[in-house]
DNA sequence: GTTCCGCATGAATCGATAG
DNA sequence: ACTATCGATTCATGCGGAA
């Protein structure tokens, strides 16, 4: 199995044209927020953001395939006391576009950012919209459950303690339907609000969100060697993320500082890639899965 | 101090016109969504859902005080398989008809309503929606401070009868030097996201919302005889936490039976006030508070 | 008095069946 | 083809009865 880990150096709108129809299972990004990265993409006005942002909607429309699933991050700044409402505008743009907006979750963040403010508290949770071509998808619904909260309490008493060392690793590694057969009774399935801390304290640069946040969608949406795509890639941590969990991906950034830093991160993955490939090589053949 | 819990039967467009202008310090209310509790009240269909509500809010943006504060909690449904966009169209029309947006709060319910579908997960979360009439508006940050680390286990947690009045017996009882002790240090600003469990176990009716979340706003936007508005007082929560929170408060309800319940709750209450307004009446000469 | 278990019950949603 | 109704699914919570 080989995946590949496609960057490209570009402005999106462009980039997205070369890509075929019907070719990505998840795009997930979270693309500059309006007025802010001022430098980068000029500072889109609230006013202007749906604009700006539906003729890149409508190549991700057409490159993403009928089954796939678009999750959008994005959170409306604050202007002049008031929230901008260019995030409800664009939903409803999108829809007229001919996407589905199937649901709307949440991100909340255990740690906001700290802050004082007369009129208003701190922000602690982003949107995470979900946008579809059909109402039919691909949904891995079990590869996301999480513990029971009763279990802790009720059923953990009469457990030793490798049991419980046993079910945890078990739940990492994800498996297929043997274990949810198994944990039937142990797992449920979450909802759509998601509870994880920002990262801030990566090593580089400050990613604009934790590594559990596309890994939880690619889980989610995607299968091994399936495709994610990014087209606001940024720091790449979408890519990171689908590179380790065996998903080929592609992601589109304008600014060269950031293709280059996500580029050199990228190489001496691979060569560990190549580097291993040879041992699992003599035992299992599998075919080569080219991006597109 | 008399506080007055003014309860009205009637549908709140046309009882809203007898309110004067310029009265109410804060609305708190969750009106029907779109075409739910059809059983009890009539259904509006999604797409008429904008259209009904718009002239109520044109009332409460007259009643509501400069200062005042509209908090509205509300959830889209879903429509063969999508979102409904109604609550999206609503904010950008009341921002049209004068309101400010100023913020959306997330109430993250606990325990959310069962079920599994093969294309979504359960919905765990509501919109609350704050509007003003001007950007400066009052707001008393410090009484809903919370203690560091777990406020969810501490302060905003679900308490039985029985747990409320110990705690209400507390703080009537030189409770407060411990509390301001803990200010120093231990307390911190919200962020918002509330996180509530809904309160299902009610005796005589179910609640929409635990009382615990109008008490939040109630504290954050109001002080003492201020005047609280639900225009859909349902089960009568608001005004329940009004009165207890010695806040005036008037309700609005268009169906007889809740209307009748929330009279006959109320009674009960006020009789008890009377009689103790006799040993206070000889120390105290408190000023008749009207609510108009 | 405690703690513990059983049970009913929610602003739900989908898909099948019926008219 | 459209709407209306119904059953199945599922989990945190708090009350009541029991040990």
């Amino acid at each position: 199995m080989e995946i590949r880990t496609d960057i490209k150096l570009g402005d999106c709108k462009k980039i997205l044209k070369t890509l075929p129809d019907n070719s990505v299972d998840l795009i997930f990004t979270s693309p500059p927020y309006a007025d802010q990265r001022k430098s980068t993409y000029g500072g889109i006005h609230p006013d202007k953001y749906v604009a700006w942002f539906l003729p890149i909607s409508e190549e991700l429309l057409r490159v993403l395939k009928p089954s796939g699933t678009f999750v959008l991050n994005i959170k409306e700044k604050v202007v002049k006391g008031e929230r901008s409402t260019y995030v409800m505008e664009l939903i409803i743009a999108m829809r007229k576009q001919g996407w589905l907006w199937t649901e709307e979750f949440i991100w909340h963040k255990k740690n906001a950012f700290p802050g004082k403010w007369s009129n208003r508290f701190r922000d602690s949770w982003e949107r995470l919209l979900q946008f579809n071509k059909n109402k039919k998808f691909n949904m891995y619904q079990e590869e996301v459950m999480v513990p029971m909260g009763d279990w802790a309490k009720t059923r953990l008493k009469n457990l030793s303690e490798t049991d419980k060392k046993r079910d945890e690793s078990k739940v990492g590694s994800g498996f297929g339907k043997n274990i949810s057969n198994w944990l039937d009774r142990k797992m449920a399935y979450p909802t759509n609000v998601l509870h994880l801390a920002t990262e801030c304290n990566n090593k580089n640069h400050s990613a604009a969100f934790p590594e559990a946040l596309p890994e939880w969608f690619i889980k989610l949406f995607t299968r091994q060697e399936d495709v994610v795509l990014d087209p606001f890639m940024g720091s790449g941590t979408t890519n990171f993320v689908a590179q380790r969990m065996n998903r080929n991906s592609i992601g589109i950034e304008i600014l060269p500082e950031y293709y280059n830093m996500v580029k050199e991160q990228l190489v001496p993955t691979q060569l560990i890639l190549l580097e291993s490939e040879g041992e699992y090589e003599a035992t299992e053949h599998k075919g080569h899965h080219a991006v597109r």
